[in-house]
DNA sequence: CGTCTATTTGAATGTACTCAAAAGCGGTGG
DNA sequence: CCACCGCTTTTGAGTACATTCAAATAGACG
């Protein structure tokens, strides 16, 4: 059933007893979305944590001046939101869209905090959750300080070799923070 | 007393009892270092998490064919390790050195787990801790990505005032991701 | 099939880098 | 306390990486 994802999820960190389970899983939201959806609108208050049940998931920054900019992109099994702004219940800095049709549940700022007063072994999931995240980006920080265009974009498809088949090359380059133009040229290099 | 900085940092997050606070202060090392000392040596396993008490201190990434990086700095009242390489107990990939004479409070893997399963209000701690370091982070990758270096460099002063007093500009230029000649010919055009 | 957007290609430009050398500054030893 | 040494900062010339703009081509989708 729909649950079955995030149920493995949890479990991956911590166990539960049957009625934890229930009671987290009551607290969700499920939400189809089409491709092209868009999830949450830079601006809007970031009302919800959003796990990944099926699909993908981009997070984008749209500035007046500034050219568009991919934060990250979530695929199946993974959670996304304007963390932020999520917690703080603010104006969404990013805009969150669906690359694919997907699958979403989805959680209230107010219902995750009563999940940490109910049942405490949610600190440690999302502790180990947030540690994951400040990782990657701390790893992606000093990619982006250290490595040229071309390197960072191989990494990319070493990485995440199924966000690449799914997402166009343009979200990649704002990804990695060059032009689509450049990301061309630089796959034209490797064609040679 | 050497403890009170620290306290005042739990404080801000979760309430303990006295007995917790104890056994919390407990688990602690205190260390002093100089200017200059390294606390963590690239490559060595990262064994403790670092709570500056007084001083600074700077995380940097040094690459064979790459520049040296600087991943963060730390000032007092700031956490800091490798926080992969901690989690893992594995080989730090960065350094971590003093900036300038600091006190600094350690916490080991081992007993930070124990603090966990005594502790649980720690779970929580941790939890916000990473979670704040997640989002400043993703701060970080999005400015990387988004503006140029003249207005990084401004909002790194505004951010850190404290910081820019402190470190060369060579740390500056290397937190920035940017050269240090690059980074004085910025500050050239600004003193026109 | 036609429209819309993504991708490619190319030329001109700008941003940031390398290398080299001079000037400034801080610390250390005589 | 001053002189020297080493490192940081500045300056400048030449270069490389990445961008902008424009136009052609290719793909996706209704």
């Amino acid at each position: 059933m729909v649950y079955s994802n995030i149920l493995k999820n949890l479990h991956k960190h911590i166990s539960l007893t049957q009625e934890e389970e229930e009671y987290f899983l009551s607290l969700l939201k499920y939400q189809e979305v089409s491709k092209k959806d868009v999830v949450l609108h830079q601006g809007e208050v970031c009302k919800h944590l959003y796990f990944v049940n099926s699909g993908l998931l981009r997070a984008f920054f749209t500035g007046q001046e500034t050219k568009e900019a991919t934060i990250m992109f979530a695929m199946e099994d993974w959670w996304i939101t304007d963390m932020h702004c999520f917690l703080q219940q603010s104006a969404a800095m990013v805009s969150i869209q669906a690359v694919e049709a997907s699958t979403l549940l989805k959680l209230s700022k107010h219902d995750l905090d009563s999940l940490y007063s109910t049942v405490p072994a949610f600190e440690r999931f999302f502790r180990i959750l947030m540690q994951n995240a400040y990782v990657r980006e701390q790893v992606r920080v000093l990619e982006n300080l250290s490595l040229p265009a071309e390197v960072r974009y191989t990494n990319f498809m070493k990485k995440y070799p199924q966000i690449v088949q799914q997402v166009t090359q343009k979200q990649i380059a704002s990804y990695l923070g060059i032009t689509p133009e450049f990301l061309s040229a630089i796959r034209a290099t490797k064609r040679l």
